[in-house]
DNA sequence: GCGACAG
DNA sequence: ATCTTGTCGC
């Protein structure tokens, strides 16, 4: 048994049978609600066709603020493609709340049909993600996403595009910048600065460690930039890099997969306890 | 025209 | 994004 937060979760107990710390039989597994995907729009366009679906889609995400104020479940959602061809790896981990444990991981195989331009990773990222998403069985509450939101040049990053057809709170989480200034920031944990395009605050640089290099949030879908900030810093432990995108960036590599319950390098730390 | 450019 | 182990340091 492991104790976290009050709850009790029986580790002997199949990872995508445990919810809220329950156990659930296989026959209630199968009756979870699954998340909603909407497909609202061709996905095999041309780039200019896509910069006008950016345009078009730009105003519908929201900049309100809809996480619960208790979340059960967040999820990180990352690809990664072979540098030789078009096959690529999809993959979402969502882990509980605030235990940050892995709950479910699902990894989908598939071929990235749109090139990578800089402004249209969504067309290229976003239909395999989908698919991995509409297999899971848990509904996550907040969706972190490895790239940006509208820190973008048309306001519609591939967080705004995930979040906007997953219709579930997003937050762009990204290693770089991809358009706009970024102010000078501080250097411990916790400082922020404001990436500006223009006189328009687009997004903000997060330190979320001492002394590194800090990661870009902006609002994806209904959130804020501030809850998105105070999200991407609860959601980090040890890295750099929030939690839940650090796993399915893993669990993209083929470095955990679907009911792997722990890291290697952890193993031993998880079963001391 | 030139440089910059999420993953 | 990807090629890639251990190692030095806060």
């Amino acid at each position: 048994m492991f104790t976290r937060q009050g709850t009790t979760t029986d580790l002997s107990c199949p990872y995508w049978l445990r919810y809220n710390g329950v156990c659930r039989n296989p026959a209630e597994a199968n009756i979870i609600k699954r998340v909603q995907v909407s497909n609202f729009h061709a996905w095999n366009v041309s780039p200019t066709e896509a910069i006008q679906i950016q345009r078009d889609l730009a105003a519908m995400a929201s900049s309100t603020n809809h996480v619960p104020l208790m979340p059960a479940y967040i999820a990180g959602a990352d690809v990664s493609v072979s540098r030789a061809g078009p096959m690529a790896t999809a993959a979402v981990v969502i882990v509980s709340w605030p235990g940050l444990e892995i709950a479910e991981v699902k990894v989908v195989r598939g071929k990235v049909e749109f090139p990578y331009v800089p402004g249209l990773l969504s067309f290229r990222e976003v239909p395999l993600l989908l698919a991995a998403f509409r297999e899971l069985a848990l509904v996550p509450d907040l969706v972190l996403v490895d790239g940006q939101g509208r820190a973008h040049p048309r306001r519609f990053g591939l967080a705004c595009h995930l979040g906007l057809a997953l219709d579930r709170p997003a937050i762009g989480c990204a290693k770089s910048v991809l358009c706009g200034s970024v102010q000078p920031i501080g250097e411990e944990a916790g400082s922020r600065a404001d990436i500006t395009d223009g006189n328009e605050t687009i997004g903000a640089a997060l330190r979320t460690r001492n002394r590194v290099k800090p990661v870009y949030v902006s609002v994806g879908h209904k959130i804020d930039l501030p809850s998105a900030l105070s999200w991407t810093m609860q959601c980090c432990r040890g890295s750099r890099i929030p939690e839940p995108l650090r796993l399915a960036h893993q669990a993209a590599g083929g470095l955990i997969w679907p009911g792997s319950l722990f890291r290697s390098s952890e193993v031993a730390a998880n079963y001391a306890e």
